[in-house]
RNA sequence: GCGGAUAUGGCGGAAUUGGCAGACGCACUAGACUUAGGAUCUAGCGCCGCAAGGUGUGGAGGUUCGAGUCCUCUUAUCCGCACCA
């Protein structure tokens, strides 16, 4: 049967390349979340094999991870032996399931001539002078001693296990994706997500435009760089306010008569963490520097400096302009600290509020925009900036550079080594895979240094370059790192001479098809589109975008409406439902629960209605008469059932497929017979669903060869319509009877019709008509008085 | 605060370009059959009403012959981001 499945090696036909997010291998197994994106597409596979596509829908390993770490720690048994485990289980899951992977290009992230490519391309990241190491504060997880990147903290705890979350300064390797912000935007037009996905990106990647302005210090001594989105109220700039962190105190600290008053501040705000410092509090604190103030660049005034806390270091350049006049912050920084509030922008009342609105405003008290509208008073205030050289227009991103670095030994290791004469320097392309060492003990220091810092004989090499000894990196790469190129080795899975052959990339990509949770979409999905981009600057892959059309699940709830959870012991084991119910009852019923976009909770009630619906369908092998064309009274709906059940799999409406279907089968039983054409097609339909059911029920009426391989069935437009329709007819619009006529009447007919309704000639008794809609086909309105 | 979404029976959910609201399933009610079952079959099932009929898609307006669907305002819930300058 699984050659079935396989993936056409000769390149010919159409193809069609469908994709899941490869699950991580955990011991807990296949979860009921898991069925849903891939049942879906494995519908979506099967339906285009019939279709005649040569179909590409792999399935691997996402198997390195802090889990399986973890667990090795607690019972002492090799990470590479739990994921063993875990992937057979998963494999045999998934088997039970009936999903039509193409289990020939199964591929395994932990697999070295897998992670060998992922290295490969972690080095050309490194040649490229986008891989670079650095000295930075990081997320530090308390509970997986690890660091995060921004993307894995959430709500100010891990994202993975939800321990506690401080800051920690590491030297670190980062990815500068920063560098591909702006095309990481523009691309997103190029292809086909949901709106809430691009959304987020859009959102995460978070880019303004406005202006970076140099303000000099009034001890003439040096200056300090601001970003603003607004230099239209440059001139309402009456004071600036750095972080706590800014450089330029610890430097002038002498300059400033109240030292010891900052030096507290600074202090306090550095016991703060992170997540405490980003939330929003009532009231904005801070302390003025005095006797080091500003000029303001335009109006020349001398203006206060400040420290706040409301200023990030990791954002702009870690100081403000402060227009208080326009802006929520700046205007309750300075009501609480008694600052004069400039007027800039007319249009708002100061006593009460900032006047933000950049629509509807115009300049005053500023010489050289007055009068402008914001837009307008934007732009010539930049190029005046420029003009004079004291500033220039500047985008800046939400977006950080990617922390790829973790203390851990499950992960790929990184493949450099650092040399005191050359610096960092990459392993040679020839010694790829540099195999991560056998180790016993997996306890990560409590420093925070990875397990591999305690192996002398692994990371004591000599420098590739110079030949002296030198020292091997030994944090390791982070999970994102294998599930960032996989869909391009399921193309061809097993080169050995790069990741893979541009033939098979050329052929198979991009994906047409690729679901997955919405968890990912500033994650996994971001990163990736991040490497491709990469990989196609250095032509690798043909395409600048690897996903045509992205989809995203909802959640599974369980009976409770809950969350699944093991504490609360209301998780739904696959398993059981299979052994209890079957596997077609389960698919079924999961394609069927509800709105595939969105949340759905579990209902075994739903479950037995699944069943019931495929025993009538079994049951429904007793109606079957011979005949090679359709059933006379069924052969409108056939056509319908075949339109409406191709057009829904393909804009995700599997429950109102599965309800046609439904539908259908009643009326088959309704109308008593079927000819064998028809329960031909009815399985040919249900057999992306409940491939295991139709099968049989094929093989038993003796038909050729299998459902699965058989042709999609075709509908004719024309046929849709039974001879008779139904019009349905309203009085003021209100629906008051329905009229039969023939497919074809004409209005005329139609009228006649109409009127001879007793139910129409009954409401409409003591009223003058004075119009009648007729709407071809669809619906008669009379409007009366 | 910004961005995205959602709101329809007892429940999950349907409803092409504005055109029969509640498809399909579940639960429930009544009945049939019986090997008494978590089985199957038949009928019913938004709300009010014996009925005729009225009424009904979070709320208030509007456009239209006709609005769950379009427009304006509003409420609630969920998700993402958030002192981002």
């Amino acid at each position: 049967m699984e050659a079935l499945y396989a993936a056409r090696q000769d390149s010919s036909g159409p193809k069609y390349y469908a994709l899941v997010e490869f699950p991580y291998p955990s011991g807990q197994g296949l979860h009921v979340g898991h069925l849903r994106p891939y049942t879906a597409l494995d519908v979506i596979a099967r339906k285009r094999r019939m279709e005649g596509y040569n179909v590409l829908f792999p399935m691997g390993w996402d198997a390195f991870g802090l889990p399986t770490e973890n667990y090795a720690i607690q019972t002492g048994i090799h990470p590479k032996d739990v994921t063993r485990t875990n992937i057979a289980n998963f494999k045999k899951q998934l088997s039970m399931m009936g999903y039509s992977f193409d289990w020939g290009r199964e591929i395994d992230t932990t697999d070295p001539n897998y992670y060998k490519w992922t290295q490969w391309i972690f080095l050309k990241l490194f040649e490229a002078g986008l891989a670079y190491k650095k000295e930075t504060p990081i997320n530090f997880c308390t509970s997986c001693k690890v660091g995060l990147a921004n993307e894995e903290v959430v709500g100010g705890v891990c994202e993975r296990c939800g321990g506690k979350v401080v800051r920690r300064t590491k030297n670190q390797w980062m990815l500068k994706i920063t560098e591909y912000a702006e095309r990481l935007i523009t691309d997103l037009d190029m292809v086909n997500y949901p709106e809430r996905v691009k959304a987020s990106q859009l959102n995460w990647i978070g880019k303004s435009t406005g202006a970076q302005v140099s303000f000099s210090l009034a001890n003439g001594q040096d200056s300090i760089d601001v970003f603003t989105t607004r230099p239209d109220t440059l001139y309402g700039a009456s004071y600036m306010v750095l972080s706590p962190e800014h450089p330029l105190i610890e430097k002038y600290i002498g300059q400033i008569s109240n030292a010891s008053q900052v030096e507290a501040y600074q202090l306090e705000a550095s016991k703060k963490s992170d997540f405490e410092r980003s939330e929003v509090s009532d009231g904005k604190t801070g302390v003025r520097l005095e006797g080091f103030d500003a000029i303001n660049p335009v109006s020349h005034e001398t203006i206060p400096i400040f420290i706040s806390d409301y200023v990030l270091m990791s954002y702009g350049t870690g100081a403000i302009m402060a227009v208080p006049g326009h802006d929520d912050r700046d205007y309750e920084f300075a009501k609480a600290f008694n600052l004069p509030i400039i007027e800039v922008v007319s249009g708002g009342n100061l006593e009460e509020s900032a006047f933000t609105d950049t629509e509807k405003g115009v300049i005053v008290n500023s010489p050289l925009i007055n009068g402008l509208s914001v837009d307008e008073a934007k732009a010539k205030m930049t190029a005046h900036l420029e003009d004079k050289g004291i500033g220039q227009a500047k985008v800046n991103y939400r977006l950080r550079d990617w922390v790829f670095s973790r203390q851990r030994y499950w992960g790929e290791p990184i493949p450099l080594v650092w040399c005191e004469a050359c610096g960092w320097v990459p392993i040679p392309e020839a010694e790829l895979p540099l195999l991560l060492p056998e180790l016993s003990s997996f306890q990560p220091g409590e420093d925070g240094e990875s397990p591999l810092h305690n192996l002398p004989e692994w990371f004591n090499t000599t420098c590739p370059k110079c030949g002296h000894p030198a020292l091997r990196e030994t944090d390791t790469m982070p999970q994102w790192a294998g599930s960032s190129w996989y869909f391009l080795r399921y193309t061809d899975p097993s080169n050995n001479e790069s990741p893979a052959s541009p033939k098979a990339l050329d052929y198979w990509m991009n994906v047409d098809w690729y679901n997955g949770g919405m968890e990912h979409t500033t994650l996994h999905l971001l990163y990736s589109r991040f490497w491709h981009k990469f990989l196609f600057d250095i032509g690798v892959v043909p395409t600048p975008e690897p996903y045509d059309k992205r989809t995203s699940h909802g959640m599974i709830l369980g009976p409770d409406n809950q969350k699944m959870s093991k504490s609360r012991g209301n998780v739904i084991n696959p398993d059981d439902v299979v052994k209890a119910y079957g596997t077609d009852t389960l698919r079924t019923y999961v394609m069927f629960m509800g709105d595939f976009e969105k949340t759905a909770i579990w209902s075994e009630d739903g479950v037995r209605g699944a069943k019931r619906f495929l025993d009538r369908v079994w049951a429904a092998s007793e109606l079957v008469v011979a005949g090679n064309g359709y059933s006379k009274k069924l052969e409108a709906n056939f056509h319908n059932t075949i339109k409406k059940v191709g057009d829904d799999c393909e804009v995700l409406k599997f429950n109102t497929a599965i309800a046609t279907l439904m539908k259908l089968l009643n009326d088959i039983y309704e109308a008593k017979s079927l000819t064998q054409h028809d329960y031909k097609t009815f399985l040919a339909l249900l057999s992306p669903f409940a491939p295991h059911l139709a099968e049989e029920l094929w093989m038993d009426q003796g038909f050729k060869g299998y459902a699965c391989e058989s042709a999609w069935p075709q509908y004719d437009p024309d046929k849709t319509l039974g001879d008779d329709i139904e019009i349905p007819v309203q009085i003021n619009g209100k629906l008051r009877d329905k009229v039969i006529v023939a497919k074809d009447a004409t209005d005329e007919e139609v009228k006649l019709a109409v009127w001879e309704s007793e139910a129409v000639i009954r409401a409409l008794e003591g009223k003058t008509v004075t119009n009648e809609i007729y709407i071809g086909s669809k619906i008669y309105n009379i409007v009366a008085k």
